[in-house]
DNA sequence: TCAAAAGTGTTCAGCTTACACCCATGA
DNA sequence: TCATGGGTGTAAGCTGAACACTTTTGA
């Protein structure tokens, strides 16, 4: 622990939110209207005040984003190189969080020139700062994540069909190519999802509706989901 | 990113640095000489310079505690609670880092009264801060990590039996029921280990000395060593 | 009755686990 | 020759991957 006293440091808490609409997943960026990188996009962040957790702050800044509060979130990593600020020395902590796309305003869903927007993974404009960097980390995490814990219905509506957790799966990993019967078999023995009563329409028979058990084992302590 | 100016914080760099000794998983810990907390034990830490890197600095924190370079290290996460120093707001970065014991001085490693002294990580004293929270997430992050990537190496002398690499893996999972037989096919496996000409002499028939292959793949993304 | 999508069962290969056995050395 | 620890082979059982199949709806 510290004993000397030494000059402070700006601490700032950057989010990655992560989405999923239209079998893509997306992001949430900021058009940044200061200097440096002015009308670049930027991951949401704010400072850290004197009185708060980094928890808080993430959280803070999510709400501040999006008016949503209590989304799924996730320390990530701290980034503090000397240069990743040209302006001043910054330690930033990066968080991830997920938000179910029922829970976003849908019009803020659709165009991708206003602040915030949301972005596809697959196809990003540049960012400022080391924000590529931390994407590229975050997503990194996500994928690895998602194979030994039930993360993905942080993503998903509280009601879904096993196809939209097939698909939520094969977006978020990139690889299209996931058996269906397999991954039936998994989720049934995981013992994860209940059914409901009811049935999403779809283009032939209609799908059964199920819904994440709150009793569920969140993490499968090293056990994957899928090898 | 930031744009308004708040008042600075002091950015703490805190190791956990572990070694095997004696069929013992143990870490470094340094004695406070200032209030708060005197005479507990704590961390080694220090506060982060103005123009080094995080890395830098878990790094010269390693170098000024045990005058060794280039540990293996790798950070873990930020604890930043407000309350957690009495003092001030201290944001604190924690490391963990991974040494062989035939890099340390032998005196330093019998008694555990000098600071720095080494404490075996089944039978610690009290730590100072929150120090034993990030202690708990160091070792449950270990036993994670030595799962699906060869990192116990990193606690090895240059030249290791294969029982030698066992019993780092039962003292750090806490799990002493490993089958021998399978150990050894999943290693040869594996492919991350050669033999050397050598052989370390023992109770009965001398065991054959490995070293770690430098073009091995450290880390099996997905899949794990134990299950 | 056909297309589309939901939903299931079955086989085979490969891996995990448990356990028995042999080998080399010193006392 | 015995105790000690190193080192290996194999059979049983489980898991994952592939694939073929049935069901239910709307057009």
């Amino acid at each position: 622990m510290p004993e000397t006293m030494e000059n402070g440091f700006q601490v700032a808490v950057d989010t990655v939110i992560f989405t999923l609409v239209d079998r893509d997943l997306k992001i949430c960026l900021t058009r940044r209207d200061h200097e440096p990188f002015v009308g670049n996009w930027s991951l949401p962040g704010c400072l850290l005040r004197l009185d708060e957790s980094l928890d808080s702050a993430a959280q803070r800044q999510i709400e501040d984003t999006l008016h949503i509060s209590k989304a799924y979130l996730q320390q990530l990593y701290t980034f503090g190189d000397p240069e990743r600020d040209p302006r001043r020395r910054v330690v930033s902590v990066a968080y991830f969080a997920l938000v179910s796309k029922d829970r976003l305003t849908p019009t803020s869903l659709k165009d991708t020139s206003g602040s915030p927007s949301w972005h596809s993974v697959y196809a990003l404009p540049p960012l400022a700062f080391d924000h590529a960097e931390i994407l590229n980390y975050a997503l990194t995490r996500l994928r690895y994540k998602i194979e030994y814990s039930a993360v993905a219905f942080e993503l998903l509506p509280e009601e879904f069909t096993l196809r939209e957790l097939q698909d939520a799966y094969m977006v978020i990993l990139n690889d299209h190519k996931l058996d269906k019967a397999n991954f039936r078999k998994k989720i049934r023995e995981a013992n994860i999802v209940e059914p409901v009563s009811r049935y999403r329409e779809t283009g032939g028979r209609p799908a059964k509706l199920f819904r994440f058990r709150d009793d569920a084992q969140l993490e499968t302590k090293a056990r994957r989901f899928f090898p």
